[in-house]
RNA sequence: GGUCGGAUGGCCGAGUGGCUAGGCACGGGUCUGCAAAACCCUUUACACCGGUUCGAAUCCGGUUCCGACCUCCA
């Protein structure tokens, strides 16, 4: 049976600001598009915050039983780095510096992002189109636009009429909550802005200067499409006109997502998603993280500890975990100490899930009250995963639970205190949350059988010198060993080991 | 300036109209040859001022401070 209907996800929807239960629009299929990144530069960690966040939702709506289309983007058309008409784009500035092809800017920095992703254990997209790859299908949007009347063409652009559009939909400026009149008497003093006829208007298709490199021809002459279109275009095509969830950073509601609600409306008449999403920012010291503030870092440098914010390196695992730690819907302050923090929890949890594998059911006098503590737990943590993907509440669960593990395996509980469905249940559910839905792994690595054979000698032998109240040599073996990163842990049944 | 959001204990960070979040750190204990690990116990909270309520950290109003967006941004 689908575990949707056992535990039915709400998810807020930042388009009504509720709360709402998540009904699809397909029975037991999901539609979901994020908005990738813009492949100019190495992503930092703030980036990877918002493709973790939805990458978990796919993961938990996949566990649910859901049929999920995922669809992530490429942005790899260069985009205007300033207000300036006439301005160069992001890739192809990059490209001169570089003096190399805009294309291989893409190719270097879309390699960059999967690299990452990989590194953080990230699942794959359904599909992951470019934006260069859909160009015919955003001439087309532009057209649709045109022909329903809310674009017009000036000098070879086409910009989107936002009064006309609001005079007709009224509804842009919902989903940011932005009212029309407030961003017309905020508006910039802008250079070459002329050619629009309202300061809100948006290009949906630009005109090529002759410097600009990435240009295609078009029923207006050559260009290359607005930034807000892809998204429109390529949710359109793979998921329809109407899709189920739609995410990206916080900020990226304003414009962006007000624009590609407002595009898909004047193409297709309707509004393009159900539920829209936003996560939040990864900052420092309380300020964004980005790379005009200086503030950001790639996850090289996380793992190295190369870089002046960091005081020493942090593996994936460790920073994937730090980062559940939150909902994603807060703000999540980047700090050594709290990175430390999450090292040693995460550390803990692991070492929970490899205790909780050797452990064996064994019969005995079933503690009906340990038993539905833990029953609960394992409830709770799925609760509280469909409530909103409430991570963090997820992982206090599973911390009470690693507590009972540990007690268990130290004999202070027996496993013969819960019945074998409950502990079955809990064997292959605890991993299962950590590693499925949370994507969460251990990263110890290396623990060959050769590993595990020369540690029982050295413990063998160990025992046998304490035994002989030899304690030089066994704290010889106990001292060495941890200088190796391995902790010797003497148990009421026997010595066991593991590697930090 | 406009719009929106936030302020929780030593640090990070959930949550909520009355019931221990959790992690890390600190302290005490059990265990141990000594440790470590593990387990048990314990301490420090809800920015400020009013209001609503039997009861508010949680709702409402105001104040202060911080942030995001308003321009490319995850």
């Amino acid at each position: 049976m689908a575990r949707y209907s056992e535990f039915p996800l709400s998810l807020y929807n930042s388009y009504t600001r509720e709360k709402e239960v998540f009904k699809t629009l397909h029975p037991g299929k999901v539609g979901m598009y994020v908005c990738g990144p813009t492949v100019y530069s190495y992503v930092h960690l703030g980036n990877v915050r918002t493709f973790l966040t939805f990458d978990v939702l796919y993961r938990y709506l996949i566990h649910l039983g859901y049929q999920v289309r995922y669809v992530r983007n490429i942005t790899d058309v260069g985009h205007l780095v300033d207000d300036i008409d006439e301005g160069e784009d992001k890739i192809a500035k990059k490209a001169r510096i570089d003096n190399i092809e805009p294309m291989e800017v893409v190719q270097k920095y879309t390699n960059d992002f999967h690299d990452t992703l990989k590194l953080f254990n990230f699942l794959n997209p359904s599909i992951e189109p470019t934006a260069t790859g859909h160009i015919i299908e955003q001439i087309q949007m532009v057209q649709q636009i045109l022909d329903n009347g809310f674009a017009y063409i000036v000098n070879g652009s086409v910009y989107f009429d936002v009064p006309k559009y609001q005079e007709a939909k009224g509804n842009y400026g919902r989903l940011s909550g932005r009212v029309l009149e407030d961003l017309m008497s905020n508006t910039r003093e802008l250079d070459g802005q002329e050619e629009k006829k309202s300061p809100l208007d948006f290009a949906i298709w630009k005109k090529a200067e002759a410097m600009h490199i990435m240009k295609w021809p078009s029923p207006w002459g050559m260009g290359f499409p607005g930034w807000h279109l892809e998204c429109s275009a390529m949710s359109t095509k793979y998921l329809g006109k109407e899709f189920d969830i739609h995410g990206g950073g916080m900020d990226l509601k304003f414009p962006h997502h007000e624009c590609e609600i407002a595009q898909s409306v004047a193409s297709d008449g309707i509004a393009p998603v159900k539920y829209w999403m936003h996560s939040n920012m990864l900052t420092v010291n309380g300020q964004k993280m980005s790379k005009s503030l200086g503030n950001s870092f790639t996850p090289a440098e996380l793992l190295t500890g190369d870089h002046p914010l960091l005081k020493k390196g942090y593996t994936p695992m460790t920073v994937r975990f730090f980062m559940l730690q939150s909902h994603y819907s807060s703000t999540l302050d980047f700090s050594n100490d709290a990175l430390e923090a999450s090292e040693k929890g995460y550390k803990r949890l692991m070492k929970a899930w490899a205790t909780l594998d050797s452990l064996v059911w064994k019969s005995g006098n079933v503690d009906l009250q340990l038993d539905k503590e833990i029953t609960e737990a394992l409830d709770e943590a799925y609760t509280n995963l469909s409530d909103d993907l409430n991570t963090a509440k997820c992982i206090a669960n599973l911390f009470d639970l690693a507590t009972r593990i540990n007690s268990m395996a130290n004999g202070q509980l027996d496993s013969g205190m819960l019945s074998k469905g409950t502990f079955d249940r809990l064997q292959k559910e605890f991993p299962e949350i950590l590693r499925d839905i949370l994507g969460i792994l251990p990263e110890d690595g290396g623990d060959s059988g050769v590993v595990d054979g020369l540690m029982k000698l050295l413990i063998n032998i160990r025992q046998n010198a304490r035994a002989n109240k030899d304690f030089a040599t066994s704290d010889q073996i106990r001292n060495t060993l941890n200088e190796l990163g391995i902790q010797i842990k003497d148990g009421a049944d026997g010595t066991s080991y593991s590697l930090n």
